[in-house]
DNA sequence: TGACTCACG
DNA sequence: ACGTACGTGAGTCAG
């Protein structure tokens, strides 16, 4: 028997919507009611595997049922605009599957459902009915089953109901479902039902009487009088809602079930729909359909010195076309070089494998050949550095670092991404294909595919180029990306690369100082628990401080009582347990992230090389990894003494150069605003003028308190002024704080302008942008939700203050690191830590670092006020800052 | 793997 | 009425 599966597009996706918690792509789309829909429809298919299937969705026009409705009250309530936006997505995506929708002006999903169903069933077709809506059990028969799911904890449980089983539960025949409806209503589809007539009523009247003309032919027989006389004077509303419940199975609709006969879903542009929705684990029922259809080069791997040699002379003959690089590494070998892949601008891409005759040492000098004159388009360059040698990065294109510019929002950043999104071609994931082997073992034991891979990175690297630089052009961003995030990356490359000389004995020692005073508070905290318990499971030291200790404080959290520091502070004064928990806390921290953490990193040569990240952040700053060396604690001075065991090399110094209050100087430049711009340019305490000017004292008698209110908040202003988060941090009422920043704006109304101007300006274009050109998107701005269009608020005022101090650094980065080589000093910039450089200073270069340091921060940037650059000099970081 | 907490600018 | 400050990364717990 063929089988014909229906689903009721709207509903599924409603529930859906309701059912999967929130989910965006990098885009800023909604995507967590299209996921949850496929989902469902994946799980129906392999249960079902039908022959024909068909999704039907309502039109947004008015239909017939809902006009009857609209006069009896009203209309219904809107979709959310989250869910809105995902409709024509849902319908985009079924269609790249190639699935037939349908949707009629005039007649609800419902109606088109119940029709194709009967209409399938008397052509002998097995039914099966997917909704959300009970509605639709009036159609259940033998052969027309009723699929209903529903989310429970995650988990997707379907109900299914044939005629019997509809009988079974409700008591009712599929049709007498109808007139139970119209009894006792539903208010989730419109239906007014009979007033005082519940779902136990209408079951009982629907058993004695067993239709609803049956009742009002008999109306007297109703026992309870009031139900009788709510009965009687509401006939008329009793029968409009037969009406609104009862589904059309005799539409007047074109179909032919042809159209609607199941073929392969997997298609590619289904891939890339997909792929652009970022769904990565649903990707996989696609993969193996995979087809490379509209890529024109030839790959091919080399293993012979002739070919390989032919391969960089043909790279080497014309240095002014671009050439498409990957750099296969292999930590797996000993040389750590799996390969080289070249491609080719007539399409020609070879993967040179390292072996034989063909040594490390051959390719990287090669390589460097190639590096110093040839043009290069590369993924994540800095990383092909230690094979091209010298700095080329005039010459070279990074595509990673140009999608990252394109949309700084994303989480990460790959060649395959790169292939779909800009060249429209489907390349299968590297885990996909590879899963979790090494480059060594991949091309081992599947050489060919290997070998396909490692051509299609260069490849794509060397055809998305043109293209993404045409798309940096377009935004506005090619300059920002020529004059400043290409250099950047062989700085950082050299940075990582310097690292930094940690003291390893005094490193552990350090950790080891605070063993003992954690045990201490340990068994201390125990003592006052009366139990012992993991004082770092937040779960269990909320339950005994709230609930064995009942401390006052109540939850907080979903998963229980919150036991952040600024919760537990609050109790502190009164209860000695909470104030040992704090330092348990804090030396805990010390101890496993900065002494034992950072140990784990120290190197032969006894530095700690971090990652600098230059694809991470929203705003544009760079981010450090392995370990993070930009959260170094500074704040406390317990902490702070770990810098201690960060020193130079014997023979230099540390040089530290860190701006002053760059992101208000910013401000102050971007706002225009002539009071700040003058506050600047007294050269004096700016919170203490700020403190001044907002609340009208004069500058020396402004009190400490007055101070720190000001500077807070300055710093409120900086990251998107709230009322609520400067009480928070000030611990003030809103309404304090909200007049703190009345004031301020009073004193500064340029800056207020700004930053409504900013707002605007996000709320128009959809993004902001920095001085620099830097763009960050603001999808949230869009948002129905209250809480989300507020956050977009605060990061348009934030986003081009923060991004514009991240491109100032940068460029005095670059400045900084060129003089260092131009002048041939064997100083090195080791560290950036967002307003701070830090230079390993050979002792008798301090005075020129000191000049190029102070030259080159404070002329980053030509503003109305002046970027002041503090500088210190120390025989370690604690000293130096 | 996500939630929580906390270190930095 | 809504429930937050902006931007990161790492360690730990618990499911």
């Amino acid at each position: 028997m063929e089988k014909l599966v229906l689903i009721d597009g709207h509903s599924i996706l409603n529930r859906a919507f309701y059912g999967v918690p929130d989910l965006t792509n990098s885009a800023g789309l909604h995507t967590n009611a299209v996921y949850g829909f496929l989902n469902i429809l994946f799980k129906i298919l392999e249960e079902e595997n039908p022959d024909y299937l068909t999704v039907a969705f309502d039109v947004h026009a008015p239909t017939f049922r809902h006009e009857i409705y609209k006069e009896y009250k009203g209309t219904r309530k809107p979709m959310p605009e989250e869910l809105r936006e995902q409709v024509p997505v849902l319908k985009e995506v079924l269609g790249a599957m190639g699935i037939k929708t349908m949707e009629m002006a005039g007649f609800e999903a419902d109606d088109i459902l119940g029709t194709l169903a009967k209409r399938a069933e008397k052509e002998g077709k097995a039914v099966c009915l997917v909704s959300g809506d009970r509605d639709l059990l009036q159609i259940a028969t033998d052969v027309i089953k009723i699929r209903i799911p529903k989310t429970r904890g995650g988990k997707t449980e379907i109900e299914d109901y044939y005629a019997r089983d509809v009988e079974e539960k409700y008591k009712v025949s599929p049709l007498q479902f109808i007139d139970l409806k119209a009894l006792m209503g539903d208010t989730a589809d419109n239906i007014p039902g009979v007033p005082k007539v519940g779902e136990k009523t209408a079951a009982e009247l629907m058993m004695q009487f067993g239709s609803l003309d049956n009742i009002y032919a008999h109306i007297d027989e109703v026992k309870k009088n009031a139900i009788r006389e709510s009965l009687k004077n509401h006939e008329e509303l009793a029968y409009l809602s037969r009406t609104l419940a009862t589904i059309n199975v005799d539409s007047p609709l074109e179909y032919s079930f042809e159209d609607a006969k199941v073929h392969d879903f997997y298609t590619q542009e289904a891939y890339v729909a997909l792929k652009k929705l970022e769904f990565k684990n649903l990707l996989s029922r696609f993969e193996k359909g995979v087809s490379n259809d509209k890529i024109t080069g030839q790959f091919r791997r080399i293993e012979e010195l002739g070919e390989a040699e032919a391969a960089f002379e043909k790279a080497m003959a014309h240095p002014e076309k671009e050439v498409g690089l990957a750099v296969i590494k292999d930590s797996g070998r000993e040389d750590g070089l799996a390969g080289i892949s070249l491609a080719f601008d007539d399409g020609i891409c070879v993967f040179i494998r390292s072996c034989g005759l063909l040594t490390e040492g051959y390719l990287k000098g090669k390589m460097e050949a190639l590096g110093a004159k040839g043009k290069l388009s590369c993924g994540e360059i800095k990383q092909a550095y230690d094979y091209l040698g010298s700095d080329g990065t005039e010459r070279f294109f990074d595509v990673i670092l140009a999608a990252y510019l394109l949309n700084p929002l994303k989480n990460d950043y790959s060649i395959a991404d790169v292939a779909n999104e800009y060249l429209g071609l489907m390349i299968p994931e590297r885990a996909q294909r590879f899963g979790k082997l090494s480059n060594g073992k991949a091309l081992e034991e599947k050489p060919e595919e290997f070998t396909e891979y490692a051509c299609f990175l260069a490849y794509v690297s060397l055809m998305a180029a043109p293209v993404l630089r045409q798309k940096l052009d377009e935004t506005g961003m090619a300059v920002l990306m020529k004059e400043i995030e290409m250099p950047l990356t062989y700085v950082l490359y050299d940075m990582e690369k310097e690292g930094i000389l940690v003291k390893p004995e005094e490193l552990k020692a350090y950790g080891e100082a605070l063993t003992g005073r954690i045990a201490e508070l340990e068994q201390k905290i125990y003592g006052q628990a009366g139990v012992e318990f993991n004082i770092n499971s937040p779960k269990q030291l909320g339950e005994i401080l709230f609930e064995r200790l009942s401390l006052p404080g109540g939850k907080k959290t979903k998963t229980g009582y919150s036991t952040a520091a600024d919760v537990l502070e609050k109790l502190a004064p009164d209860h000695q347990i909470v104030t040992d928990v704090l330092e348990y806390r804090g030396l805990a921290k010390l101890k496993s992230t900065y002494a034992e953490g950072l140990y784990a990193f120290i190197g032969k040569d006894s530095r700690i090389h971090s990652t600098f990240n230059q694809t991470i952040t929203a705003t544009g700053r760079i981010s450090s990894t392995d370990p993070n060396l930009q959260n170094i604690p500074m704040r406390m001075e317990l902490g702070r003494k770990i810098r201690k065991v960060f020193v130079p090399k014997e023979g230099c110094i540390f040089t530290d150069a860190d701006y002053s209050q760059i992101e208000l100087r910013i401000l102050a430049h971007m706002s225009e605003d002539a009071q700040l711009i003058e506050a600047y340019r007294m050269h004096a305490d700016i919170h203490r003028i700020t403190a001044s000017q907002v609340f009208h004292i004069p500058f020396e008698q402004v009190t400490d308190l007055q101070r720190r209110n000001a500077k807070a908040v300055n710093f409120g202003i900086v990251y998107g002024i709230s009322s609520f988060g400067l009480s928070q941090d000030l611990s003030i009422t809103r309404k304090e704080a909200s007049e703190y920043i009345e004031q301020y704006f009073a004193t500064y109304p340029g800056v207020k302008n700004f930053l409504d101007k900013s707002v605007a300006e996000a709320k128009e274009k959809g993004y902001v942008t920095t001085l620099f050109g830097r763009r960050r998107p603001v999808p949230e701005l869009s948002s129905g939700n209250f809480m989300q269009r507020s956050f977009g608020e605060r990061v348009a005022m934030n986003s081009p203050i923060q991004g514009t101090a991240a491109d100032v650094i940068k460029i005095a980065m670059i400045r900084v690191h060129k003089r260092l080589k131009e002048e041939k000093l064997k100083s090195r910039l080791i560290l950036q830590v967002h307003d701070e450089l830090l230079i390993e200073t050979v002792k008798e270069e301090a005075e020129r670092v000191k000049n190029i340091l102070e030259e080159e921060m404070s002329r980053a940037a030509d503003f109305s006020v002046q970027l002041e650059i503090d500088l210190h000099e120390g025989s370690d970081w604690y000293e130096a800052k």
